[in-house]
DNA sequence: GCATTATTTTGATGAAGACGTAAGTATCTC
DNA sequence: GAGATACTTACGTCTTCATCAAAATAATGC
């Protein structure tokens, strides 16, 4: 059985996620740490006002956190989070492997057919 | 460094997990598969018609296939595009085990510093 | 065939999301 | 302090989402 989490930080790490913009900032910050939002949004084909909102939606996802150095605003992957999300993923694991192995029989008794006929 | 995955397929499937009703309806289906319409939408706090739409929703998404048997419709699960969100997720996981080797090492430093002050 | 049951189609509506523009506030540089 | 730079706030708009209601379709059982 698959547990049924409806806490509203999970559920606010999955809408976060539900986007392809978001998941590439977090992509972008992945492989270098602590951009602005100038060197973030240059990747995004919107503004960077549209780009600032995702940023938020990822802060108060937990996320993303920030800190502010003079007038930038630094911006930290936070891949905590994300474990939640691979977690619930991960219990439907088992489901897939049964599948594969329902496949891997009826394969074989396809076979046995072939040399018994 | 993450691989960013745009796929319209995967974005489909990140959209339909953003909602913890749909992800309840997948738990539901993990539980007893090839369930009807009014089986499943008798655990959610909504009408049946909003049921429904989620439900096409995960199966636009291929997440869940449909079988019509008579004036029934019986829902199955289907956990493969699933593993397409735990491996996504599963990409961040070194980063999060890098950050608790540096907490690891942190603490080790905290208790050396007690040892000789 | 007729009443019942299961599902679907087709709007309607209010809320939330995804942008954009314009003006405002800090901060840095010179 | 004047001008440039980085970010924010405060809107407006257009789309998509979530939900419900009412009517339509289809299958079952007697």
């Amino acid at each position: 059985m698959v547990t049924y989490n409806s806490s509203m930080e999970v559920e606010h790490v999955f809408k976060a996620l539900a986007d392809h913009h978001r998941r590439h900032l977090l992509d972008l910050l992945s492989q270098t740490d602590g951009q602005t939002l100038t060197e973030l949004c240059a990747h995004l084909p919107m503004t960077r006002f549209g780009a600032m909102k995702h940023l938020r939606i990822l802060e108060e996802a937990g996320l993303v956190t920030t800190r502010k150095v003079g007038r930038e605003k630094l911006h930290y992957l936070n891949p905590v989070p994300i474990q939640g999300v691979a977690d619930w993923a991960g219990q439907y694991h088992r489901f897939v492997e049964e599948r594969m192995d329902r496949l891997e029989d009826y394969l074989q008794e396809l076979q046995q057919k072939e040399k018994l006929p």
